[in-house]
This record gives C-alpha cells, sequence and structure tokens, in this order.
RNA sequence: GGUUCGGUAGUUCAGCUGGUUAGAAUACAUGCCUGUCACGCAUGGGGUCGCGGGUUCGAGUCCCGUCCGGACCGCCA
C-alpha cells in the first residue's frame, strides 16, 4: 500500500479509482453515522468519508484521529453528493477501506489553517507547524520556483555559478560583521560576509567573465520586517560591460521573472536619478506606482511673517487628489501623526481646495487669497484635493514628506500590491559626508567608480562626485544595487585615502583586490539582488519573514532552537576567549 | 541606543474610576446526530492575570523595577 496520489490532484475524471493518499488530519467532522475528515499535504486537502452502516469498525477508528495525525488511506474515488466549490477536490471523496495512523500528534498549539490563531512568536517556535499552513508553505514554494527561474535565466545568459568563502575577513566599512573565532588560531577571527563584493571582482580578474551566486549574507545590525541579519543575494558580476549593458541584462532578468512567475508584461524601465528622486519623491527608493510628486514651496512663501516658514530651510508641499474630503478632525489626527517622533514634524499645514473652487488654508492669516492661487498653480490642484505642506530642516522635512506621501498613498488606495512599478535609480553621490566624525564614507562601497565625467572633482568637491551606480526600486522597495567598479590600482588606492585609510591600512584591509589589479583587471561591474525581498514583492507581502523557512525574530533570536546561546567553559577556553 | 504598544484559559482577546467566586470566542474532552466542509446540539475540564517590589483594608487594574514580544527611529558601505 505506496502513496498513489496526493491531495491535491483527484477530480471527478478520477471517480472509480482506487487510490493510496497518505498525509495530515486537517479536520475530522463525526456526524454520527458518517465521518468525513479532511486530508492535508503539501499539495492540497482530500476529504475521506467513513460510514458506521457499510464499515462499522474502520468508521469508529476515523473517529479518534486527532488534528495533524499522520495517515495513509486507501479507497475508491466518488463523486459527492454535496460538492464543494471551494475546493479544487471538492468534487470528489474517497471511500476509505483501509486505513493506517502512521503517527499520532498532540494537538497543535495554534490552529494549523490558512487564517491561523496563532501569534507570532508561537508560531515561530513551532515553525515547523507554521510551515504546514498552506500560505507560509506556498510562500516557500514561491522562493524555490524564483531561484529556479533566476538560474535559468543567468545560466541561458552564460553566467557561471560559483561558490566564494563564508569565513572570510572583517573589515571596518559598512555594516557591522559577525565574527567567528578561530581555534587554530588563537586571538584572531573570520568575519561572516556581508557581501561577496571582493570576491566577485577577483573572479572577473580571474577571467570568468559572467559569475552569479544565490548567496547567503551577513550583517549585524538591526533587524526590520524586511531585514534579517542572514539574508540571500542574487550576486553577479561582468566584465568588459560598461553601465547600459548591466542595466539591459538585469532588465531582462527582471522582465523574465514578471513574466514567467506573474505572467505580466512589464513595460521598459523608468530611469530617474539620484537628484530627481529626491527632489520628486524625497527619497532615493521613490514608489512610483502614484504621482503626488513633491513642490517645493520654500522662494514664494517666506517673508510673509509667518515664522514657522521664514525660518525653515525647506517648505515642501504634496497635493492629494480628493484630499478635500478630509474632515477637520482628520487633519487633527494627520497632524498628530507628523508629529510622532519617529517623523518629528512639529506640525502640518494645509491648504483645501473646496468643491465649490475656494481655497481654505490653515495659514489664512499670514497668506491672501491670490498667494493661495500662487500654491494651488504650482500644486496644480483642482476642486477636493488637499495641499499638505511641512517646513523645517532640510533633510528632515525631505524625509518626513516622503513618509507622508506613502502614508497618503496607502491612505487613498494608490499603492495597489498587485500593480507593479519597476525604476532604475542611477547617478547617486559617490560619497556621503558622515555628521558625526565629518569623515567621507562611501555610499554604496569603496570598490565603486565614479561617473567618468565626474571624476576630476574628487579632490576638488568630492561631494558632488556622482557614483557610476545603480538601484533597481519596486514599489518603492529598494530590490538591487550595483554599480561599475573601480579595476585600476590607482584610483582604488585613491579611494581609500579619501575614505580616511593610510595606505598602510587600505594595504592590510584590500592589499589582496589591489595586488590583483595589478596583474590584468579587466573593466567590470555588477548588482546583487535582495532575495528575500524579491520573493516577497512576489508574494504581495511587506515582511521577509514568510519567505524564509526558519527566520529570526526581531532581537535577532531563533526562537525555536533558542539562539543564540551561551557556549560552555571548554568552548571559551579552546578558543582563547574572555565572556565578561 | 531611543520611541511606542502589548504580556490574563492551549490560543486570540475582553475585563471601565482599584471592590464578592476573573469572563467570551475558539481549541480540547465526553455524549447525541447519515452529507458535513467555520457542521450542529448538550455537558465538562482548563488561570502563578510574565516576574519582583511598593501604595492600599483590598491590586489583573495604580506606581517603580525587571524580563519577554510586536511596530518604528537611529543603524543597515
Amino acid at each position: 500500500m505506496h502513496r498513489t496520489h496526493t491531495c491535491g490532484e483527484l477530480t471527478l475524471p478520477n471517480k472509480g479509482i482506487v487510490v493510496t493518499l497518505c498525509g495530515w488530519v486537517q479536520k475530522s467532522r463525526d456526524l454520527g453515522g458518517l465521518t468525513f475528515v479532511d486530508l492535508r499535504d503539501r499539495y492540497g486537502v482530500t476529504q475521506l468519508i467513513f460510514n458506521m452502516e457499510t464499515n462499522s469498525e474502520l468508521c469508529t477508528a476515523a473517529r479518534k484521529l486527532g488534528r495533524e495525525f499522520v495517515i495513509k488511506a486507501r479507497g475508491v474515488v466518488a463523486e459527492r453528493s454535496n460538492k464543494n466549490a471551494k475546493m479544487i477536490t471538492g468534487d470528489i471523496e474517497i471511500l476509505v477501506d483501509e486505513l493506517v495512523v502512521l503517527n499520532s500528534s498532540e494537538t497543535p498549539p495554534f490552529t494549523i489553517e490558512d487564517q491561523t490563531d496563532g501569534g507570532e512568536d508561537l508560531r515561530m517556535k513551532y515553525r515547523y507547524l507554521d510551515l504546514r499552513r498552506a500560505p507560509v508553505m506556498n510562500s516557500i514554494m514561491l522562493r524555490h520556483r524564483m531561484a529556479q527561474h533566476s538560474r535559468r535565466y543567468l545560466d541561458q545568459q552564460g553566467f557561471i555559478e560559483i561558490e566564494t568563502p563564508v569565513l572570510i575577513k572583517s573589515t571596518p566599512e559598512g555594516a557591522r560583521d559577525f565574527v567567528v573565532p578561530s581555534r587554530m588560531n588563537p586571538g584572531e577571527f573570520y568575519a561572516l560576509p556581508q557581501s561577496p563584493q571582493t570576491f566577485k571582482q577577483l573572479l572577473m580578474v580571474s577571467g570568468f567573465d559572467k559569475y552569479f551566486q544565490i548567496v547567503k549574507c551577513f550583517r549585524d545590525e538591526d533587524l526590520r520586517a524586511d531585514r534579517q541579519p542572514e539574508f540571500t543575494q542574487i550576486d553577479c558580476e561582468m566584465s568588459f560591460i560598461e553601465r547600459e549593458d548591466i542595466l539591459n541584462m538585469f532588465e531582462g532578468l527582471v522582465k523574465y521573472l514578471f513574466k514567467t512567475e506573474k505572467g505580466i508584461d512589464i513595460p521598459v524601465l523608468e530611469r530617474i536619478s539620484y537628484a530627481d528622486a529626491m527632489k520628486y519623491y524625497g527619497n532615493d527608493k521613490p514608489d512610483m506606482r502614484f504621482d503626488m510628486k513633491l513642490v517645493e514651496l520654500t522662494s514664494i512663501v517666506q517673508q510673509k511673517g509667518f515664522k514657522l516658514f521664514d525660518e525653515a530651510e525647506l517648505v515642501v508641499a504634496i497635493s492629494v487628489k480628493g484630499g478635500a474630503e478630509y474632515t477637520r478632525k482628520q487633519l487633527d489626527e494627520l497632524t498628530e501623526w507628523v508629529k510622532r517622533p519617529q517623523i518629528g514634524m512639529s506640525g502640518l499645514i494645509y491648504l483645501r481646495h473646496n468643491s465649490d473652487g475656494t481655497l481654505k488654508s490653515s495659514v489664512d492669516k499670514f497668506y491672501n487669497e491670490d498667494e493661495l492661487k500662487k500654491w494651488s498653480q504650482l500644486l496644480g490642484t483642482s476642486a477636493g484635493d488637499l495641499v499638505l505642506v511641512l517646513a523645517g530642516k532640510e533633510s528632515k522635512t525631505r524625509k518626513a514628506i516622503s513618509e507622508l506621501r506613502l502614508e497618503m498613498g496607502e491612505r487613498f488606495g494608490l499603492r495597489d500590491k498587485n500593480k507593479f512599478h519597476c525604476a532604475w535609480v542611477l547617478d547617486f553621490p559617490l560619497l556621503e559626508k558622515d555628521e558625526e566624525s565629518g569623515r567621507w564614507h562611501a555610499m554604496h562601497h569603496p570598490f565603486t567608480s565614479a561617473l567618468p565625467e565626474d571624476l576630476e572633482s574628487l579632490h576638488t568637491n568630492p561631494g558632488a562626485v556622482r557614483a557610476n551606480a545603480y538601484d533597481l526600486v519596486i514599489n518603492g522597495v529598494e530590490i538591487g544595487g550595483g554599480s561599475i567598479r573601480i579595476h585600476d590600482k590607482t584610483i582604488q588606492k585613491k579611494m581609500f585615502s579619501i575614505l580616511g585609510f593610510t595606505d598602510e591600512e587600505a594595504q592590510k584591509q584590500f592589499g589582496f583586490l589591489m595586488n590583483a589589479f595589478e596583474f590584468g583587471a579587466p573593466p567590470h561591474g555588477g548588482i546583487a539582488f535582495g532575495f528575500d525581498r524579491l520573493c516577497s514583492m512576489f508574494g504581495g507581502s511587506d515582511s521577509i519573514r514568510d519567505y524564509i523557512a526558519f527566520p529570526k525574530n526581531n532581537s535577532g533570536r531563533d526562537v525555536m532552537i533558542d539562539s543564540p546561546s551561551t557556549i560552555s567553559e571548554e568552548q571559551l577556553k579552546e578558543l582563547g576567549i574572555m565572556v565578561r
């Protein structure tokens, strides 16, 4: 008696055949004379039926089945008298003639159903049970398919998949490293890679020409719904290419994924400069599913006696289509929303374009109708629209209006999960100044090249130099990013010196790379995609956790295996480590 | 490092200004029921109100501390 079919495939045409199914008891319904058992496996659910009149022994046994018992059942596929249109297998049921209990089960701590009663914490503790639930299992299977599609496309394009080491060297740049003590080299540590960046560049020096890897990366930073300490990237690098080649190649990958997985033909990817993204969306990863562009009012609103605006570095507004329906109460609530510490604005100014064409603002005291009309014109409002204005320090205000824009987009239903807008964000600044130390930091990473036309200002005006870098942004989420790399030793050295490395430090940290550049490094560049985010985007979720089989919680803990954990004195001693 | 919300039955939650024996739904157990599929009906068991301290005649409720969890800010080249 071997399994002949799955619980998701039997329908009316299979009527009359004898089948054997295996799976878990989803639920049983005992009606006295009849007992129904829903049997579940990875493929679906099929109803088993037991009849007290025709086989009382078997029916009595079936009544004893609890939730999540593992069973094997043989029987004939029969047409149901009462069909269930909600189930794929809802037209049939199995008239069971033999039943084997393969294993019993405790009552699960939460219900194994699409809509579970379990909270996040409990589900994570029993993740192996949570994974039995169809939505979670489907997410994991989506991830599998996405990996296969990506491999197929990249293989077809001539990319070679190569594994790079996981025990590597700690570097001060970027995120914090996870660190692994070396027993054989007391007092020394490996670091886990934040990305295989330098290795893939070395592979280009070796001549592999097109490389990719679907690879775990590690960053010891605080977690978010879309950030895990270990995460997966589709990591790619190519030689003898220019930016345009990379954009085309990976635009191809994005299109291929949407086509094969979702059957969607996405249009040519929009391209927007970092400067424009900041100007129109206040954000380097704009959600371009909807318009609601930022409009700066600074120059026209100052010197009218309104202190908040007069003292502001930036006065910036958005116009919400149909927002004039917002009541005073809702506007007050929105004001509280921007005052939350996470946003940190001192207040919110509004201008309502009433349905009768009149304008009403919260600052009528300072601005006459002509002036308000000017606002309205700049923002292109018509009757029924609502203008929201924030003012204050430049960067904080820009950030706040960007958040407000996303919030209003959300409230007005403009962020449809089934709509996708993909864009390249280009021409990022190469460097950014750290406010505290006053030092320059690489915005992307220190191997990123400058745009050729900006290279000269590297010494005179480093902040103005644009990087030959690009991000892929889908629906306001940074899905991928990359750059054309530096392949010249002298320029790479110069970059390290601008970043505040001494020659000695640079040699110690990255000497292997710069040495390699002395032996015929080809021009090269690449990109890496956040695979977990890509999967959650395709699955329509904001959280990557359901797309990772065994994720960590907000504090970086795996509550199932209870890690991280302390280790024994002997282990510490062997590793030469003292713990305070 | 910070802000904020939460921790009460197996689970999800309610429990008001402190006041008799802490409730609901669901899950579970038992019984009845031949067409259920969120089956129905009846009965029943199930609680260290996260932990510690304080205020009070009296604390699930108020205060302080602490632990755990969620969301977010900082951080994430």
